[in-house]
DNA sequence: GTATTAATAAAACGAACGTTCAATTAATTC
DNA sequence: GAATTAATTGAACGTTCGTTTTATTAATAC
């Protein structure tokens, strides 16, 4: 056999790209096999190498889509300049609710986004800490606005920076969407830490 | 060849371990092969199975002795009865301080016990899961006595403890040594910042 | 100093791995 | 409807993997 009726280059990258992502995220990146991935989509291991040269450059393409799917995300979501969101509190409480939103729709993507980065060659884990810093980067200016303002009260940016995001990142650990609370109740409890945490007023 | 001079099996399974965390931190644990860990011990690989029946039970034995030594590092450090830092805050403040500063000193080991669960088996990730769980009822129970007595402002305790959880675990994920802050000055901050987090008055 | 036990080496097992190559068929273009 | 391109199969490659078995030597006990 050969070409199979109805196949399609683009839909068939996509399924790779999904099917990947869910066996990473259960399995992890080292412990997938080419053929669990092939088998996943239906399709013969050879065929893998059509769309991805190597089993590292598929890790790398799903992270960078994923990096750039969150930058581009919160491009979206930031308050418009001359509103009254614009304001470090509006901009922060923007931030978080956008960052945890996307972050439990993509459970799969995150979490080989977050621990898979081993795998990369220097090469391209460099591209895609240079994207991680750059959305980091967001943050730490509303942390700086805010601080020069007298809004919120912050011993050190940086590491408050990282504390921020260790937080609001790790709710893809323990949520489960099948239980007590719903994703805007988490959403608001994770809004009012943030705030508390960087002395914002009520 | 056989035995060595100067052979020592306990000598042996301690280098074992070390190297093992060493190699897992820096690779994950599919990564690592048996012949690199016994080449990084200086030892035939064969030499590895008289200290575990396998490579999983390897990993197993790594995450248990971590948990246990945490548990028995709050065990130590947790505020005795009726001293005055009995109260929620300075449980609080003591349970942060051991956290980040057990958790600096074995970074190896955290990053093997927070990346890996996922290569036990189950019966095995139950044992580490509930032994975490036994840790992390500590802080819940911490915020549950300060939420009664009126002294923290905690809408969710369990979010609460998951968010200070992934907060405070982050530090290894951005701290070196080498750099700006010094342990001190990192302990001090995580401090405030879970105080201001639960509302607690400074 | 002999017997026993502890610690390791050396070699090999089958299985699984990522990847490549040639052949084959479906879809598209003219 | 012939020529071209896109998509995939099937088979195979050399390598590496976790693990086991057997033999051998060092340390220990009597």
């Amino acid at each position: 056999m050969a070409r199979t009726t109805g196949s399609d280059g683009e839909k068939t990258e996509a399924a790779i790209r999904e099917a990947a992502l869910d066996l990473i995220a259960r399995l992890g990146f080292e412990a997938m096999s080419m053929r669990q991935l092939a088998a996943s989509v239906g399709v013969q291991p050879a065929a893998l190498y059509r769309y991805f040269t190597t089993k590292e450059a598929l890790l790398h393409a799903l992270m960078l889509e994923h990096m750039e799917r969150l930058i581009a995300s919160w491009g979206e979501a930031r308050p418009a300049r001359g509103s009254d969101k614009e304001k470090p509190a509006g901009r922060l409480a923007k931030f978080v609710e956008n960052h945890i939103r996307f972050h439990l729709a993509r459970r799969n993507a995150t979490h080989v986004s977050n621990l898979e980065l081993r795998s990369l060659s220097s090469e391209r884990l460099e591209q895609i800490l240079a994207l991680r810093s750059q959305y980091e980067g967001e943050l730490r200016s509303i942390l700086t606005d805010g601080q020069r303002e007298g809004v919120f009260q912050i011993d050190d940016v940086a590491l408050t920076a990282m504390a921020i995001i260790q937080m609001i990142t790790g709710v893809i650990v323990w949520f489960r969407p099948e239980l007590r609370l719903s994703e805007d109740e988490v959403a608001a409890n994770y809004h009012t830490m943030t705030m508390r945490l960087v002395g914002a007023e009520a």
